[in-house]
DNA sequence: TATATTTTTTAGCATATACTAAAAATATAA
DNA sequence: TTATATTTTTAGTATATGCTAAAAAATATA
């Protein structure tokens, strides 16, 4: 139809596809994040990417992998920067200042209100997608262990004492983002979810004298 | 067959009820709450409630209606007492600190270790099912008023600043809390959720000299 | 033009789900 | 004993879901 391949793919034989990938990816991302994995059918996912089923399941596979492509999609298209910036923040209670702020910004952006894709998405999913299960578990693991990553190097750079129980604080702080995702589920303002996500910053430990 | 009967319910005309009701509730209730509303299905909750479909429906109605008494059965059976002893505390320190002890306990107990049920269960719910969405956001917000209520009686006691944020204060203890029951979901340990849970505290304001 | 290759469209399949009609079973009341 | 009321068992129904076979359509290459 039109000229819609994408650079990396060369054009071959047979019929061409007609519809853009990533365009229908990113469809499938804002159905993922909006209604969670066990709700949004294949049916709902075709009519928004608006491809017919054989097309979806040609092009990635099946739901699980599709859903799986679109979560890569969703980490590297709204967490990558602000998780690159809250490591190269030289001081950590304005990292964790401005990340929590970010993060509120993201769980309540206005086109897709509803949290974080990675928190919620795969909640009370069926035991038998282990795939997905620990796929979304790993994602959360990585950013606790960024805070902890984060925490150890504060402790290095004399920020905080070197006592700081960096397991449970980072924990704490893993816990605080997302528990966001809930409250952003909830309907609240992104004022409030700010003021909320302010607090996270409270459970540091008091800046060394 | 045997004599099961509940006290308020008096014998009457009629074939009797052969399971009681009161365990086939809880019964249900630890499905819930392991599997969430929507993957708990009728098939498994009547094999574990050891009951056939029309039992299930001419004694709780339907699934949602089922869902929602087995919640009730919840709240009363294991956050009343806790939340009765946090607001009865004089010292908001001390009542925060327990009430997260408390809570963690709860959500890592040996029988279910699986977070809250009013968190968790009703996540990635179908929209059409607006009581059981309305009903648990409900109970969710209860808690956050308790959370509320106790901060402005600790600030009348002059424990806590006048000028502290108490609606950002309580949303943050409320997001702490059910922030708790995704760490629950990811495996990790009770001595763990326990030493998260109690940096809750930490984002009160430092006990005035 | 003819052939090979890939995608799209159409029309479904098998399975699982929430729920229910109908009849058999078991109690009380007359 | 007979009639009435309630529950249980059996055997389904209608619908939605994830997924796919088969044929038609559209391109590149020989």
């Amino acid at each position: 139809m039109s000229a819609n391949a994408s650079l990396s793919e060369r054009r071959c034989k047979g019929r061409p596809r007609a519809f853009d990938r990533t365009l229908a990816l990113r469809r499938a991302l804002e159905v993922f994040w909006r209604r969670g994995y066990a709700p949004a059918s294949v049916s709902e996912l075709c009519k928004v990417m608006e491809i017919n089923p054989p097309s979806l399941y040609a092009t990635f596979g099946n739901k699980a992998s599709l859903f799986l492509e679109a979560m890569n999609f969703y980490e590297e298209t709204y967490w990558k920067e602000p998780a690159r910036r809250f490591m190269a923040d030289p001081d950590i209670y304005r990292a964790v200042k401005n990340f929590f702020n970010e993060s509120a910004q993201i769980l309540l952006s206005p086109e897709t209100p509803c949290g974080c894709m990675v928190v919620l998405a795969a909640v009370n999913i069926s035991e038998e997608e282990t795939e997905i299960i620990e796929a979304v578990k790993a994602l959360r693991m990585e950013t606790k262990q960024m805070f902890s990553d984060r925490l150890r190097r504060a402790i290095n750079d004399g920020q905080i004492p070197p006592d700081t129980d960096v397991p449970a604080l980072s924990g704490a702080l893993n816990t605080m983002l997302e528990g966001l995702s809930i409250q952003a589920r909830d309907g609240l303002f992104q004022s409030e979810l700010k003021a909320i996500a302010a607090h996270a910053a409270r459970m540091l430990p008091s800046p060394r004298p």
